[in-house]
DNA sequence: ATGGCAGAGCCCGGT
DNA sequence: TACCGGGCTCTGCCA
DNA sequence: ATGGCAGAGCCCGGT
DNA sequence: TACCGGGCTCTGCCA
């Protein structure tokens, strides 16, 4: 094993090994082995494809892996707490998903990127990488596309082998009613939906297009159109929170079927996201502050569902948007009528509102909704209040 | 008078 | 989450 | 969301 | 030959 050992390690010293795609080919240095004729060696397609049980080369072999990925600038230390089982196998050409990234736009720090973030990337053969970039460039318009999808969210388009399974989400997606440019949507928010199996993506649609009919709609593939616009992350939910969301809904608002649709399709789309009780919790933290403001059920939930976002709000922010309203003496039921003010930040109100005080405005007699213009038409009212 | 016009503000959806 | 602004509506003025 | 995590299954090599 | 099991991969869930 002497000899071997001498020839790995020239190998793996020659500058070409880590520039030339073409001696890499035939002579990766992880890739010699004597142990074949060398008939066989040229006949090989792929190489570093069979494992060498001998101590002495493993460890070259993979410091040669490690200083590969260190001048291509990966994160080493993290991409091995991520995924550690990558850096304990053979058959690793991490050369050819650098290439492969390249041709297709990347830059070098992307890839450094999506290698220490999602490192099984490197296990991916070039065959399987080319034909996944191919059936996302069914969806997308142009490379660079992918690049800035993949540089955000690497394992979406790694995570999964299976070819086979992605074509035929597309062909579902497609079948169920949408366009392309929904499909593109998806891709772009949600990319790990086409990496779901085709039968888990089908269980959340059927549900939907369920939920869809028992409420009388009779319509359902314009309902699932119109909720998967409203709401691109939607499959990537499990069912199970998808349906207590919706429970939570139901529940909370007094609402006929009908507009109960058009909540969910529409402007409460996003809440069906919500993890957990969060959506719950929040909504009774809003219903109890304002309770204690004088409202009435019937207000709070007109209120909530004149302005669904309202839900997002953590318990901690709302309170305090309600109580730096309130303190300015404008009244809970001025606030709820203005949904849309609680869109500004807190210190974005609170300059508001004492500009507005010292231009002599009157917050408790007049038009409130200018907390939340933008920028632009807020300071050219407050020119004319103060000039006038 | 009434149709035209313009300033102010609102609705709403896109990052 | 906060912010932005397109384009519609509302309202009051003009002759 | 995306990164972490875990259950199920697969690859593959050892006896 | 038939069986075992280590350790990686795949997939779906969570927040």
């Amino acid at each position: 094993m002497s000899i071997p050992k001498g020839w790995g390690y020239l190998t793996m010293m020659a500058p070409w090994n880590l520039l030339d795609m073409r001696s890499n080919f035939l002579f990766g240095s992880r890739c010699w082995m004597i142990r074949f004729s060398s008939e066989i060696l040229f006949k090989s397609v792929s190489f570093r494809l069979f494992g060498v049980k001998c101590d002495d080369d493993r460890e070259p072999l993979e410091n040669e892996l490690l200083n590969n990925l260190l001048t291509m600038g990966v994160d080493v230390d993290m991409a091995k707490k991520r995924q550690p089982g990558v850096f304990n196998r053979v058959g690793i050409n991490e050369q050819d998903l650098k290439m492969f990234l390249l041709s297709k736009g990347a830059s070098k720090e992307v890839i450094a990127s999506i290698i220490s973030r999602y490192p099984r990337a490197i296990t991916r053969t070039p065959e399987n990488l080319s034909k996944r970039w191919d059936l996302w460039r069914r969806i997308t318009t142009s490379d660079l596309e992918i690049v800035n999808i993949l540089e955000r969210s690497p394992e979406s388009f790694f995570r999964s082998n299976n070819n086979l399974n992605l074509e035929n989400n597309i062909k579902f997606l497609y079948s169920v009613g949408l366009t392309r440019k929904c499909l593109c949507r998806l891709l772009t928010n949600a990319p790990r939906t086409f990496s779901n199996s085709l039968d888990l993506n089908k269980q959340m649609v059927e549900y939907l297009q369920e939920v869809c009919l028992s409420l009388g709609h009779s319509d359902p593939i314009d309902f699932v159109r119109k909720i998967l616009f409203k709401n691109p992350f939607i499959l990537i939910q499990s069912t199970k929170r998808v349906k207590a969301n919706i429970k939570f809904l139901q529940s909370t608002f007094n609402l006929n079927n009908e507009e109960l649709l058009i909540l969910i399709c529409g402007p409460g789309a996003e809440i069906l996201d919500l993890s957990n009780d969060y959506a719950k919790r929040n909504y009774t933290n809003i219903k109890e502050k304002l309770f204690l403001l004088g409202c009435t059920e019937k207000e709070v939930q007109k209120f909530v569902l004149s302005y669904p976002d309202v839900i997002f709000l953590g318990e901690k922010k709302f309170n305090d948007k309600i109580d730096c309203l309130i303190e300015e003496k404008i009244s809970i039921s001025k606030i709820i009528e203005n949904p849309r003010i609680l869109d500004s930040s807190i210190s974005t109100l609170k300059s508001r509102i004492k500009e507005l005080v010292n231009a002599g405005y009157n917050l408790s007699t007049s038009n409130i909704a200018l907390l939340s213009w933008s920028q632009k038409r807020y300071k050219a009212k407050l020119k004319k209040l103060n000039t006038c």
